[in-house]
Order: structure tokens, then sequence, then C-alpha cells
DNA sequence: CTGTGTTCCTGTTCGC
DNA sequence: TGCGAACAGGAACACA
């Protein structure tokens, strides 16, 4: 389930094979995954190189030097192997899924292929003008990065005033932040101690100011996002990243997929609940995350 | 504009 | 042991 954190993960571990890379060939071998392939795909790729490797919310931007940018969606089950060219090196990037749901094979100039692999086939490419990237209807709309300047107590605030719907689905909503997903929306939540449940206006700010609910989510998303990066990081240096997305920061999850046990917070002894909101899990401390209004 | 529900997809898990 | 149902969820889309 590639959020922010393991997007970005991916776009670290493939920076140094893919950043500079001249492109040989592109084999594709289904017409589309949840989108179809832009037209000519391969041949706009073909003979190209990457000259940066960037990552906007949970997208994988390639810029390429024919002015265009790649863009890739993981979807659920998306990831990017590497097969490095010199095998006595012997390292293959990630865990290779079922080779028939090996949707694209990126062919460098170096012989290392890259590999694009997904089951559910949620996941797409793009290939958008450069120039016309932040005009484009899947970018235009999207809000700040969690972990940029430009999200802040005060920003979330503002947008928070006068909305009716639970705090939970604002913050999975793109357009306010760009690149929660619902692992770490739920861990944020717990960790700035706020019920999912909890109507986003109470957010918004009084007498001109973000309220401290405002205040605890900011670090509390950042922080556990960049806990999350780290961790990726660090399985990704060792070359031991089993699941090729979740690293090992699934170890670190205090709510999420852990309905039935304890509570790990000092002193509560309470169980972590399951709820449904807009058909997905939320998982939660009923003790700890109250409405206390 | 806002909020909510549906849909796409298939590997994995669960209950009988 | 086998089989069907439930589940996982990002984001486009439809609709009230």
């Amino acid at each position: 389930m590639p959020e922010l954190p393991e997007v970005e993960t991916v776009r670290r571990g493939l920076a140094p094979v893919l950043g500079g890379a001249r492109i040989d060939s592109v084999e594709q071998r289904r017409a589309n995954l949840r989108f179809p392939f832009p037209d000519n795909f391969a041949a706009r790729l073909k003979g190209t190189s990457v000259v940066a490797l960037n990552r906007r919310a949970k997208y994988l931007l390639a810029t390429l030097d024919s002015g265009e940018v790649l863009v890739i969606h993981l979807g659920m089950s998306g990831r990017l192997t590497i097969d490095a060219a010199d095998q006595s090196a012997a390292i293959s990037q990630g865990q290779p899924g079922n080779p028939k749901h090996d949707h694209i094979k990126f062919r460098l100039a170096s012989g290392a292929t890259i590999t694009y692999n997904d089951p559910r086939r949620f996941g797409f490419m793009d290939l958008i003008s450069d120039t016309q990237l932040d005009d484009h209807p899947l970018f235009k709309n999207l809000g700040p990065e969690p972990l940029g300047n430009g999200f802040t107590a005060d920003y979330l605030a503002a947008r928070a005033m006068g909305r009716n719907s639970e705090l939970k689905a604002f913050l999975l909503d793109q357009r306010i932040i760009a690149g929660l997903g619902n692992i770490y929306v739920c861990e944020a939540l717990y960790r700035a101690r706020l019920s999912p449940s909890r109507k986003t206006a109470t957010l918004a700010t009084v007498r001109a100011r973000p309220t401290k609910r405002a205040h605890a989510l900011v670090p509390a998303i950042k922080d556990v996002l960049i806990e999350a990066i780290e961790a990726g990081g660090s399985s990704l240096r060792d070359y031991r990243q089993a699941d090729g997305a979740m690293g090992y920061f699934q170890h670190a999850f205090q709510v999420y997929g852990r309905d039935g046990e304890i509570c790990r917070a000092k002193g509560c002894h309470a169980t972590i609940r399951r709820m449904t909101q807009q058909a997905r899990s939320t998982f939660y401390c009923p003790r700890c995350q109250r409405c206390q209004r």
C-alpha cells in the first residue's frame, strides 16, 4: 500500500540507477493498467534520458530530456524492481512479483532493467509535457506536501473552517494534504490523540488562531511520515527490504491492523478498535482518542 | 462547492 | 481439503 513514505523510499532506491539513465527500450506487455497507457508510450520513452527523479504526493516523476515527464502511480500493489546490469552484484532490489504481472520493463543503456509489477493494476502511468505538469488534472488540485513548509497549523485550521466532514475523511483528501493514505492517517490521528470521527471544523481557527488540535496534528503527521521514510530508507540501504513497499515501519504501527490488541500508550490498557469510515477501515484507541468535544 | 458512495482489480485470509 | 465470501484501498467519477 504505497503511501508517501513508500513512494519516497522507492524514489530513493531508484535514483542511483535511473537518475541520468538513458532508456534504450521499453517493453509494454499490455494496453492498460488502471487507465490506458498514453499513445505511443514505448516509442516516446525510447532514447530519452532521465534528468531528474522526483516525487509529488504519491506520484513518481521522471523528468526526461524530451521535455516530457513520466508519471508513475503505484496504486495499491504496484512495485518497481531493479535488475542490475552487473549480475555478480546479484542485487534484485525488492522482491520480484509474479512474472505474469510484470507489465512494463524499462531497459536502460547501462544494462539494468527496471520492472513494473502490479497484480491489482490500480496503478497507472502517463507522459505529460513538463511545462503543463502543474496544470494537469492529476496535479492542479493537489494540496501541499505534508513535509513541506506550506503545511502548518495555520493552513490546516484555515482549510478546516466550516467543514462538516469527519476528520479522517478530511485528512485523506489529497486536495487538503497530498500523499496521506489510510495507514498514516490512522497513525497520525493516534499520535495527535484525536478521534477519527471528530468533526473537521473543530480544528479551525478560534479568534484567528489555530486550535491546539491543529497544532498537535501537524507534527504528528510530519513525524510519522519522517520516521516511516527513515525506516524504509534504512532497509533499502541494506537491500533487505522484503516487500518492496512497507520496509520495516509496519512493525512500528501503533493502531493500524492492531484491532483487538492492547493500546501501547503508557498507562492505557484499552483495546484498539476497528470501525468503517467511507468504506475504509479505521483503527483507533477508544481511550486515547476520545472525542472530548 | 460539499459530502458521500461506487467502482476498478486480484491475491490473501477467513468461515463453514 | 475445498470453496465462496470478505477484505485490502487510491482516486476518478457520479450524484444529492
